[in-house]
DNA sequence: CAGGCTTCTGCCACTCAGTGGCATAACTGT
DNA sequence: ACAGTTATGCCACTGAGTGGCAGAAGCCTG
């Protein structure tokens, strides 16, 4: 009864709701209309009580009838009680991965460059106004839930095969035999992950322009990074 | 019944077992070789049942009478029904932690150098004949149980900033301020589970120094992805 | 080796995530 | 308005994981 919301009403961040608002996605069927209200209800109902009461505090039985939808219902839309509270991000990727596979790389560029650039397209493209303050809330709650830091990885993992997988077909790398596509993958995701954990530590409400700039200073790091030199205490 | 085993008989690879084999552990107390015997036996066993049957064939309840211990007990041996599982890797990342704790650089040596060196020692540490077998078919099922990737990519998570807690403590590197331990580290483990991916794929029954000479090959790799370049296919 | 002390184990009952099946309600196109 | 599709709700069920308590097993003195 706290934070309830029917689909129809919803919770924090609603996609400015009433009227002709919505641009591309209003003349969709109403079915369709119908269950992103839901989706999204659930993953900002989600977020609030996650986020007051804990990820363990919260059963997904509450959950669902504080947005008055049953429990079947929430497994045909969300995979996991994880994965609702992860939305945020992985509309991020997913948004990478169709820009990787539009892109064009400049001649000459370097896979990296392409990937990062993908990237901040893919940042460029979350106009959605809460879509900043999901993530933080997402990540916050992911950096004190260890089974939402699993399933963050693992999305992540499964997010990096596809894109390898979209390298191999549009630009014809091997992504079998060699070990350097996936290596500059994963060093893009590592960096990205290190700008994720800085802008989500930051006070107050982070940009998405911060974001990209923290990224980009992790990407510029890495060559650093492995000439990086040690000394041992004593 | 199966695969029967009562904690004191082992399942598939034991500790050569009787006799005064043992060497250091020999004269822990009896309740510690019980333990770690009934420990043994549940990743035995659990690697048995799971490979046999997958990992959502086999029920904990199944698991545990199979080697004769209540699921009170398990539970008290490991957190959850992927951790038994993907225990060989784990014994690989606590070794490395060690040696991490132990080690002195090089003078001038750079921190990836360091860190796959403590990497090559946790691999030389895993005498255990079987350690290999183990790993091995607990890649596998990691492969086809996205529950239990996920397990891993967390643990090796948990693992990483363990290590970069390690590296403040011991050689004052700035790991809060500055991206570059992490993304040493990370290449680190990307380069690793290139290798390991690699290894798991082979047929037959690979060996320690073929991991470790993939691991070589593909943290050479790296410096190269940086540059790699990409053309469209058009 | 008897005794109490500590620690591990088994059992039981319970919560909660996640699934399958089926009847019904809600949208769809004509 | 009607048939056909598709989402939804409900119900019963499996299986992972936890808390509590009683009793057994290893431990440590004298």
């Amino acid at each position: 009864m706290t934070t309830a919301s029917s689909p129809a009403t919803e919770s924090t961040e609603s996609t400015a709701s009433t009227g002709a608002a919505a641009p591309a996605e209003a003349r969709l069927p109403l079915r369709e209309r119908k269950k992103r209200r839901t989706r999204q209800a659930l993953v900002g109902t989600a977020l609030d009580l996650f986020t007051e009461r804990g990820f363990d505090g919260v059963t997904l039985d509450e959950l669902c009838d504080a947005v008055d939808v049953s429990k079947r219902t929430f497994f045909r839309t969300f995979t996991s009680k994880e994965d609702v509270a992860m939305e945020p991000t992985q509309e991020l990727w997913t948004a990478f991965l169709e820009e990787l596979e539009r892109r064009r790389p400049e001649r000459g560029g370097t896979l990296v460059e392409l990937l990062e650039g993908c990237l901040y397209g893919a940042l460029d493209r979350m106009t959605d106004d809460g879509w900043a303050r999901r993530v933080l809330r997402s990540r916050r709650l992911a950096e004190e839930t260890p089974s939402m830091g699993a399933h963050g990885l693992a999305f992540c993992d499964r997010t990096s095969r596809a894109a390898l997988d979209v390298l191999r077909r549009r630009f014809r790398l091997d992504t079998a035999g060699d070990p350097r596509p996936r290596l500059a993958l994963d060093v893009l995701v590592a960096a990205f992950h290190w700008a994720l954990a800085e802008w989500t530590a930051q006070p107050g409400s982070p940009t998405r322009a911060q974001l990209a700039s923290g990224l980009r200073a992790a990407v510029a790091a890495v060559p650093d990074s492995l000439t990086l030199t040690v000394t041992a205490r004593d």
